[in-house]
This record gives structure tokens, C-alpha cells and sequence, in this order.
DNA sequence: CAACAGTTTAGAATTATTCTAAATACCTGA
DNA sequence: TCAGGTATTTAGAATAATTCTAAACTGTTG
């Protein structure tokens, strides 16, 4: 039971650019081919700079930024704050939640059936529920 | 039905600094008396830093962070991520959780009783679940 | 009250992120 | 195919929250 690498070919992103309504530049092919290319991840922009970097890919980390901002504008990634020094940002766009590894500062999907959260209370009136997060924090013991 | 202002005495303020293990001085007694007066609150240290110079109490921004801080450790506070841009610090410190209203940057706490996580999985190996933290999103509509 | 450790502070430093405005790259219509 | 126009990229400056530094000050204790 081999997990193949699902490398996205060029092809491949362009057409999900263009149905995200997004110009595909070769800076936004190239890191939607990283993002995208195997199973769900959480990175920060200097994570995914950095990455690009390493794999020979020249694009700058402002570009990284407004990239991975316009991504989530399109639905294409998910923002999730857990921690107030650096954003980070979730290839995995459909409802879940997350674990967040405090030591290592490591986000990751809470597996299994959804959560449920009870009891939620009506929300103040003139106002609707956008989004219901939930954070689990862990440590090493 | 009104409310009584439950203002902090000073002697107050020094107490339960001591019996947390902090020496009380004049700047925390004095945010202590603004954080603790009245009711929760759920604040940044710059909006504490600038009600305390609105109050006419001298103190720097660097010691409100500080005093956040050293209140968070011994327990006084709590600090919440809902917001990449800025910390906010909340004088409730029992269990509960947030609405947090992203048009206007603030936070309240869900009434009633508590919300309930239903299907938790076990945490990963090695670790031990710190705190569960839910964060329901408003926005006006 | 002396003396020391703990605290405060101004200002510099740090860090993540955003902004600017100039150069470059896509895209479309001819 | 290409010119022209607009969107994108980028280096570097700017911003904003927060932390650090090291010198001055203050609470505590004997
Ligand atoms: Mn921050
Ligand atoms: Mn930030
Ligand atoms: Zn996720
Ligand atoms: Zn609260």
C-alpha cells in the first residue's frame, strides 16, 4: 500500500488557479504545486519561503504573503489562529479541527468524526456565526 | 437592581497580589484595580495601557506587558488567540468560552452553561491535552 | 535605615507582516 | 505575432505588536 506522490503537474495547477478566478503567474504554479501536492498541511509563509528556496524556486516571501492571502480569499486555504506569533495557514478546507502541539508549535488535524460542539448559544442578536473553531492544545508530558 | 461598582480597595489589590506570590507595587495595584474592578473584561495591553493613562496612573507600556504576563503565570488572567494582529487578556479565569465579533475586535464570553466538545479523540502519544479552546466567529449581517 | 533583590522604564531591538512604487509578466484584441 | 494594458512581483522601506537592555528606582527585611 504505496501512498503515491501526487505531484500536481503544471497543467494541473493552472486549471485550479484559473477556476479560483486567480492568474496563473509561475510563482503561483509553483507554490501551488507545493501546497498541494500531498495530503493536507499547516505552514506559516517563512515555512513555505523557505521550502521554495529549497527547492530552487525564486520568489519573494512578499509574494509568498499575498499568495497564500489571495488563496484564502479564494477558498483554496484556511487561516488558523492558535498562536499569536505567526499565522498559519491549512491546505485542508473542509470542516474540521486541530491539535496544537505547543512544544514544537506543529498544527494538526484532529482525525475521526467531526466534533461536536454543544450547546452553542444563540449568537448576539444582529450578528450570525461565521466559523465555530476549535483548539486543542497538548503538550509533551 | 443596580450594579455596585466593586471597586478594589488598594488593600485589596495588595492581598491578592501577595497570596499570588507578586510584590505588590504601585503599577499593579493600580492595573490590578482596573483589570479587577467591575465585572470581566477581555483586553489588549495596549486598550489597558491607554485606560490607565486615561485614569492619570503613571505607568509604561512595557510594565502593563509585563504585569499581563506575570498575571497570566500566577493565574489572575488568561491569555486568548483570536486575532493575528494582537493578545488579548481575560479577567475570567473558570472555564468558558468566546464569541469573538471580527468587525469590531471584540471578545465575549458565551453565556449559559458551558459548551460541551463532544467526540475529543484520544491525544497524540506522549501528550497530554492542556486546554480546549473554542472560538465561535460573529459578524454583523 | 542600609542594603539587596525585585521592579520599572525609556528607548532600542526584534519579528511578523504589510506597503510602496518600479519592473516585469500575462493576456487579449487586432 | 505582437502591442498595449492590467495584473503581478519584488526589493526594500515601513508598520505594529511585543520583547529586550541596562540603568534608575522601590519594596522588603534585618
Ligand atoms: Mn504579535
Ligand atoms: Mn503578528
Ligand atoms: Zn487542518
Ligand atoms: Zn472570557
Amino acid at each position: 500500500m504505496r501512498r503515491k506522490p501526487k505531484e500536481l503537474t503544471n497543467e494541473t495547477a493552472t486549471a485550479r488557479l484559473r477556476q479560483a478566478g486567480l492568474r496563473p503567474t509561475r510563482q503561483r504554479n509553483e507554490l501551488a504545486k507545493l501546497l498541494f501536492r500531498n495530503g493536507h498541511r499547516h505552514l506559516t509563509a517563512e515555512a513555505l519561503h523557505g521550502e521554495a528556496v529549497a527547492e530552487g524556486i525564486k520568489v519573494s516571501l512578499a509574494t509568498v504573503y499575498n499568495t497564500l492571502h489571495q488563496f484564502t480569499q479564494a477558498g483554496l486555504l484556511l487561516q488558523v489562529v492558535v498562536d499569536p506569533t505567526r499565522s498559519y495557514f491549512d491546505t485542508n478546507t473542509v470542516y474540521h479541527q486541530h491539535f496544537y502541539h505547543e512544544d514544537e508549535g506543529i498544527l494538526t488535524d484532529i482525525p475521526g468524526p467531526d466534533i461536536a460542539v454543544d450547546g452553542l448559544p444563540t449568537p448576539p442578536p444582529g450578528t450570525e456565526i461565521k466559523r465555530v473553531d476549535v483548539v486543542v492544545r497538548v503538550r509533551k508530558h
